[in-house]
DNA sequence: GGTATCACG
DNA sequence: GACGTACGTGATACCT
């Protein structure tokens, strides 16, 4: 139905729904798993409430209920003091947030937010245009500041007293109409939102005056007229203030909405899905008198406390068994529709692309596999062709028995794109980067890998097939039996149909058992805010890094290879010259018999290195640089190997990197590869790209800007030791932080009594050595071998430095005991990376203790630049500016011209705030930022 | 496919 | 008292 005359659209305020119930209710807590579930009781009694309610001459046609998204507005660009003073979310209600979102969906109600704008804002379009449209609207809420939207149809129902606001009831409480509401709260202001207002006027006077005036613009422009002095004197001082207030409580009617009014169409309750939402909540009560009233069944709910499943089991033998067999082919539309219809009837999917490459900006979809329940599962092929074996002829024909693939994507974009519906992934950024290339844009989401990630980092790798073997007790099918493997593998549109269905399916089936296996373990273990906050919104933000790539000029690399080449054919002489024979300079076995038995050298203090399970000589670049102040040879080696480095990883193979189609690189970035939070970059690598020495650093002047672009860089100053002295307390080196000092030369003076003024670099080298030593779990020998001292001055200095900083000592012996007890240490914002092997007897040992040592603080600072990178996107909008690239502690985007002032004050600020509100750090978070046409310029 | 080496934070 | 050590990654070239 077409929204018009005669329909009646209603609006609920969903975080008022959720802040209401979360205060009017004790705290209520799931019985099977301690998960915090008052609030999304308490909404969910509401829903109920107001359906049971909605009935009469006022009931609606349309409804929807509107949340807010995230904290950041348009409103804090504005001003940002705005809601400032509002308290962070208690930590017992974070997690039901989604909750909500889910209960509203479990009881078919339209669910909408948008990243950037109120609630209110959005609320205040749909009213305007439905009141455009001819129709009705009542806005389910109390909140005064939606009272500006009441007339013309448009009302309020306040559904706590049960009783409608209409013009006169906005008049009793601001003293004007609804059309002038906002001059007065512009006057009064709200503490609660921190509006600043007119000091001393509140809403009384402000009614009084606008009356008087008419509007506030004459108000401000005619204050000289006013006879008390002291508020002519506000009136007149605080202009600037009054008007910033009003475009602060002022909604804006013109929010780019991503759907219509008529998507909001009240439709039936699905008793299933509702039922299955309450029953997992465990809300006996609702769950039963929701069932009476559908007149259907309650679903059976255990009376007792789950037993908590063995995780790092498989299923035992009454698990549902695998079965090819079962597994259906979809070829037509009727087919398709089928499990469409199951998939809305569930709420939830399972996806898994088949494509004909890894690459996700090359690869070409070839067929999708949906699964809904664990054991059934269908693969859709779509571009299969026929195997090559047979004919000459139609080669490059589509084979028979698969349905058109505009056809199948048009079906299924609906469902993929409905909010209503969670789609589930394994590594669903590689789905989401594909189908984003058909002109589909997956959402709502949800990821096993990531799933895993959060739960057993460090325990195992997160892959699909070694997922299923554990957690499944399952071997699926080996890819490489049906693509072959090496210079005779082929793409998955050869491979038969009758393989391709089991393969294809057999994933989409693993992935929705992985999840349900999964994901109600996020909560036992206490990582569901990890996984909400720090993985499952970074997906999308990837993704769309990765598909703008950064610009890479061929022409640079070029000619620097060519100058490589020639300076290695040179090194290569000159080597052959020194050894007296010729030999493979990139070989280290050769090169150690060289040196070694042929040529005789020796270490400067007579020893032989002698290393490698091979039994070959050592000839690492520690090695040769010792050997280099006797011998020329190992010089040159050193220089040769540097060269060859920069040629063949750099220069070679990043123009191989460059896509045809876009001119750019795209990497590919690894959320679940590093166990500590830290993403990785592959295919290619650039996280890598060299910056220490001035040869290496010259490759990043290939990476540009378009033209009218810059690049900017902006990279935090010290985070992990920031981070360091925020954990552990330690007073000195946090004051010396908010002092701005140079940490390391503080570090110095504090250990050895030398006042800054007169540190020597060398002495500032050594305590930079240590700072860095104790965020990776210092030993004397380690640190003696960095700084080429004797290992009792090394051991010395570690001494002197617990000794002026006990604090450090007491966190790491606290961190390893934790590590010990419960085999796992976490970061400051929740993320649990296991140590599995803490307890372990031997050389490994020492392994263990140092990576626990190390992970909260490599891992809080991941955390801390993935908080930045979520919130980036909305608080860059409207800036021509990119994101391209996270190097751990470093943002690069490309920024046109004008902009760069502009885009380095808002990143600057989501980057230095991205601890907020979850974790206050005692130290500032500093970021640095340069800009210039390439990324060697803009650092 | 394992090992050694070296690029980055 | 001996042992073997800085933390976290990925790409490349050898060589079996």
């Amino acid at each position: 139905m077409t929204f018009g005359k005669g329909c009646h659209l209603h609006l609920i305020d969903g975080s008022a729904f959720i802040f209401r119930a979360y205060h009017a209710l004790p705290p209520l807590t799931r019985k099977s798993d301690g998960l915090p579930v008052g609030a999304v009781s308490g909404f969910c009694n509401m829903l109920q409430r107001y359906i049971d309610g909605n009935t009469g001459p006022d009931a609606a046609t349309h409804v929807a209920v509107i949340f807010d998204k995230g904290s950041h507005t348009f409103r804090n660009d504005l001003y940002d003091q705005y809601k400032a003073n509002r308290d962070a979310m208690p930590e017992d209600l974070r997690p039901q947030i989604p909750l909500t979102r889910q209960a509203t969906i479990a009881f078919n109600i339209a669910c909408e937010e948008m990243e950037n704008y109120e609630a209110d804002d959005m609320i205040a379009t749909l009213a305007c245009q439905a009141r455009e449209a001819g129709g009705r609207v009542t806005i389910v809420s109390s909140d005064k500041d939606l009272m500006q939207l009441v007339g013309d149809g448009v009302e309020m129902l306040d559904p706590m007293k049960n009783k409608r606001i209409d013009r006169e009831g906005v008049f009793e409480k601001f003293g004007v109409a609804p059309d002038r509401v906002v001059d007065v709260q512009a006057l009064a202001g709200d503490s609660v939102d921190n509006v600043p207002g007119a000091p001393g006027i509140g809403i009384k006077t402000a009614a009084l005056l606008i009356n008087e005036f008419g509007t506030l613009e004459e108000l401000l422009d005619r204050a000289e007229e006013i006879k008390q002095p002291k508020r002519r004197q506000t009136l007149i001082e605080k202009r600037e203030q009054i008007e910033l207030s009003k475009r602060l409580v002022q909604l804006d009617c013109d929010t780019p909405l991503t759907f219509t009014i008529d998507d909001l169409e009240v439709r039936e309750p699905d008793a299933e899905r509702l039922l299955a939402f309450l029953a997992e909540m465990e809300f006996r009560t609702i769950t039963k008198r929701i069932a009476d009233k559908l007149g259907v069944e309650a679903p059976v709910m255990q009376e007792t406390s789950a037993a908590p499943a063995a995780a790092d089991e498989p299923d035992g033998p009454d698990a549902l068994p695998f079965d090819h067999a079962k597994y259906e082919h979809v070829a037509d539309a009727a087919a398709l529709q089928r499990w469409i219809d199951r998939i809305r009837e569930v709420g939830h999917v399972s996806v898994d692309t088949e494509t004909t490459s890894l690459n996700e900006m090359r690869a070409e979809l070839v067929g999708i596999s949906l699964s809904v329940d664990a054991g059934a599962a269908c693969y859709i092929p779509l571009a299969h062709r026929p195997d090559g074996t047979g004919d000459l002829f139609g080669d490059d024909a589509l084979a028979e028995g698969q349905m058109d693939m505009d056809e199948c994507l048009a079906l299924l974009k609906p469902v993929l794109e409905d909010p209503a519906v969670l789609k589930i992934a394994h590594n669903m950024k590689y789905d989401l980067k594909v189908l984003a290339r058909y002109g589909i844009d997956m959402a709502p989401i949800e990821d096993t890998m990531l799933l895993s990630y959060a739960l057993n980092a460090g325990k195992h790798n997160h892959g699909m097939d070694d997922l299923s073997e554990r957690y499944l007790g399952h071997a699926p099918i080996a890819i490489k039996t049906l693509i072959g493997s090496g210079k005779a593998q082929r793409t998955f549109d050869r491979v038969p149909l009758e393989d391709a269905v089991k393969y294809a399916a057999e994933d989409a089936d693993i992935t929705l058992r992985l999840w349900q296996t999964f994901k109600p373990q996020l909560w036992r273990n206490r990582v569901t805010t990890v996984y909400e906050t720090l993985e499952r919104p970074l997906i999308p933000v990837l993704a769309t890094m990765e598909r703008s790539g950064v610009k890479v000029d061929r022409e640079v690399l070029s000619r620097m290879s060519s100058a490589f080449a020639q300076q290695m054919a040179g090194l290569e002489a000159e080597l052959h010259d020194l050894a007296g024979r010729s030999f493979n300079v990139g070989s280290p076995k050769q090169l150690g018999e060289i040196m070694f038995d042929e040529m005789g050298l020796t270490l400067p203090d007579g020893k032989m290195p002698k290393k490698g399970k091979t039994g070959a000589w050592s000839t690492g670049a520690d090695i040769l640089e010792d050997l280099a102040t006797i011998h020329d040879l190992p010089k040159r080696i050193l220089d040769w190997r540097q060269v060859s480095k920069l040629k063949s990883t750099y220069t070679d193979s990043l123009q191989e990197h460059i896509n045809p189609d876009t001119g750019r690189v795209h990497t590919s970035y690894s959320q679940a590869g590093a166990n500590t939070g830290r993403l990785a970059s592959t295919d290619p690598n650039l996280q890598n790209i060299p910056v220490r020495t001035e040869e290496g650093r010259r490759i990043r002047e290939a990476f540009i800007a378009e033209p009218g672009k810059v690049m900017v860089s902006l990279d935090y100053s010290q985070i992990e030791l920031r981070i360091l002295a925020h954990t552990a307390g330690i007073e000195s080196l946090r004051e010396a932080f908010r002092e701005g000092q140079d940490i390391h030369a503080a570090t110095a003076s504090e250990m050895f009594n030398v006042p800054i003024e007169e540190m020597t670099p060398d002495v500032r080298r050594q305590a930079k050595a240590i700072n860095f030593g104790v965020i990776y779990g210092i030993s004397g020998w380690g640190l003696a071998r960095n700084l080429r001292i004797p290992r009792e001055d090394a051991q010395g200095f570690i001494d002197r430095y617990f000794e002026r900083f006990p604090g450090i000592r007491d966190y790491m012996d606290e961190t390893v005991k934790f590590a010990k007890e419960h085999g796992y240490v976490q970061t400051l914002f929740g993320r649990r990376i296991n140590t599995p092997e803490i307890n372990a007897k031997g050389p490994g040992a020492g392994f263990a203790r140092r990576a626990a040592i190390n992970a909260p603080i490599q891992g809080t600072a991941a955390d801390v630049i993935r908080r930045a990178m979520i919130r980036m996107p909305a608080a860059i909008e409207g800036l021509p500016a990119t994101m391209l690239l996270q190097v751990h502690d470093e943002l690069l985007f490309e920024v046109e011209e004008g902009a760069v002032d502009a885009l380095v004050e808002r990143a600057r600020d989501v980057m230095q705030g991205a601890a907020m509100p979850a974790v206050d750090f005692a130290v500032p978070l500093v970021v640095d930022a340069g800009h210039g046409p390439n990324w060697a310029a803009a650092h």
